[in-house]
DNA sequence: CTATCATTTGGACGAACGTCGAACCACCCG
DNA sequence: CGGGTGGTTCGACGTTCGTCCAAATGATAG
């Protein structure tokens, strides 16, 4: 995975609103770091990845097969397994084969990755 | 078939699994909640318009006009503001001309609500 | 080994997106 | 009132994306 500059809350930031703002909010981006962030929202910006989304990560046991998630679409196979290629690209989710069916699930650390960007500091240590 | 997926892997923290994820992994989403929130997160998703965002965040008074922004890009002005617009018209951010120029500013619950939805654990009940 | 089921890959097509140039509106200044 | 600057809207073009169908791959059962 990518993973270079990501401004993952600089816990110094001289930041004339240290409050305010959310991190993406607090010094511009360069163009490299918004390029990579692109790339991360839009791997989750399609309803039906973010449903597939919601359904491994909310799946009894943290993951669920394919059989499973193709029922509740009414998308053909090939199209469900495109968009988990996607996730799976971005890093989003895992994916072993066991046996006959293919298992899928979430990588908790890279959804919350995003959350950090947008979240006006949820720091515990601060709130 | 439903085959419901076993958890292979035997998990004996229920309680945990509860509160670990963030929202969106807490139940499936709706088709209709997984549309509004990608029409939201699409709005986002494109290295422009993040830094654009970012720009306008960070910059000193909480807004910037349209002449600073254009500037800091290779993209010629109609670009710019089309991008403008679709932020502006996904409730991002705010406008409004003053004399020559137009001012850009974020509207903070709308970009923080975006963090909320990746963020585990926003709880005291937890950690 | 062959048959069969589950999933992925490849190719193709229509829709949506990002970008531009040109035309258009709003405001300031002589 | 007319000219000039700043921004937006409009129409068009090439690219990317989501979807499907057909076919290939992987794994299990008989």
């Amino acid at each position: 995975m990518t993973a270079t500059a990501l401004p993952l809350v600089p816990r110094s930031k001289d930041a004339q609103d240290a409050v305010c703002c959310a991190p993406i909010a607090r010094r511009p981006l360069s163009e490299g770091e918004a390029a990579e962030l692109a790339v991360l929202l839009k791997a989750v910006a399609d309803p039906v990845r973010l449903r597939l989304l919601s359904m491994i990560g909310s799946h009894a046991g943290g993951e669920a097969c394919v059989c499973d998630l193709t029922e509740a679409f009414e998308l053909t196979a090939p199209t469900i397994s495109h968009h988990l290629k996607v996730l799976r690209t971005a890093g989003r989710i895992g994916s072993e084969r066991r046996g006959t069916w293919v298992y899928y699930w979430i990588i908790p650390d890279h959804v919350a990755r995003l959350g950090t960007l947008f979240t006006p500091l949820a720091d515990p240590a601060h709130a």
